[in-house]
DNA sequence: TGTACATCAGTGAACGCGCGTTCACTGATGTAC
DNA sequence: TGTACATCAGTGAACGCGCGTTCACTGATGTAC
């Protein structure tokens, strides 16, 4: 059954996909190694043609998913004019859908506890992609010096992320409509506000 | 060795207590019935005279951990001045000290996800918790009405444990101080903000 | 007050299931000649 | 170009360990008389 040199790889990357998926939608426990390769259209024994161990490949879909999410951020961004980025990415994290299918969301609200349970080094690979978040972030606000921006991003990736945990907790009612709306009226008008605050207080720098 | 009528009552609590420090640091699936029962000085077969399943244990866990945070909260408010209760509960929350100690700290950014993956019953039962903090949040936010209130406060709690989280994520060094700092700034300033705002643009009610 | 019996929280051995991991094997395709 | 051999992704049975759960038993104390 010898397959083709990128065969070997694109098994590999089915696997991650997956396994990120259903990693996002039922946490770091809720994958099982024989359902996952099933799922893939494979069996369990083949598995460790693949990975190391279970664990290797959790670590491994926690990247995926992390950088899915990096990624997409960067094309929305691509595609917007600069002045309205930052409303199109806290629109797209905010909506019922994302709330709705964690599978394919984010992966800081959804998997973000159990990254930080994990060992300091896979715990600092994973604080470099939030890093990688926030500086995104920071790249889209505007008016505003560099280390203002930054710190403002920090505080709205945790708005925006914890907006969403929250919702999740909340269901998908009216309750949790509320605190999804409430998440981004805070992000946009903190955004908004900003410069108003720095005309109002004019200082030397 | 039948004990006196209390006494059965005071060892679940033992139970339950231990293994809501446990959920905390290690999420749902980090305790096991026997080493959760040695921890509590017991044998694991004396579990089930006080649980029907490990699973009706993490849930009794989860709330007993909700109802912790929100009696810690009612102190620290019944302690201060209503002025400064907001900023009081901001700065218990946003510290180096829970960061670091997820076990006796908030539930809801240890296990946030986690109870999101939960039956809907008793998600709702942790969504109506989840409100009471946002009542009390709503309650320490003063000068605006109280549908304002409530959205600041769904806001607020989402910055404040998002905050949390992603200074998890980030360990305890410089990145994670300053990610604490951002968060505290952020929901700080917002406060304070909202009555120059209202000053600035007054508007009929 | 004293005696016999009932109760039941807790003990510790044993069970059994799920699941991660191993392993001998397969067979299509790449490589050497 | 054709032939023999090597490779290795994938198969599926089997292993073994951890862990939740069960169960017969214990023995101190409450209750009935």
């Amino acid at each position: 059954m010898r397959y083709s040199k990128e065969h070997k790889a694109e098994t590999h990357e089915r696997i991650v996909k997956q396994a990120s998926v259903r990693l996002r939608e039922r946490g770091a426990h809720g994958i099982g190694v024989a359902d996952l390769m099933k799922e893939v259209g494979l069996t369990h024994g083949g598995f460790y043609a693949h990975f190391d161990s279970r664990e290797a490949l959790v670590i491994e879909a926690f990247n995926y998913a992390m950088d899915r999410g990096n990624e997409r951020w960067r094309k929305i961004a691509e595609d917007t004019p600069p002045e309205k980025r930052l409303a199109a990415l806290v629109d797209s994290y905010l909506t019922t859908t994302h709330r709705d299918d964690p599978g394919r969301g984010c992966a800081v609200p959804s998997l973000g506890a159990e990254i930080a349970r994990e060992s300091p080094k896979t715990r600092k690979a994973f604080a470099a992609k939030l890093e990688r978040m926030i500086d995104m972030i920071a790249g889209q606000i505007l008016d505003v010096p560099p280390r203002t921006a930054r710190k403002q991003a920090m505080a709205t990736l945790a708005t925006m992320m914890g907006t969403v945990v929250m919702a999740r907790i909340a269901g998908n009612g009216e309750f949790s409509d509320e605190i999804l709306a409430a998440g981004r009226d805070a992000v946009l008008s903190r955004a908004a506000a900003k410069p108003a605050v720095k005309k109002a207080r004019p200082k030397a720098h």
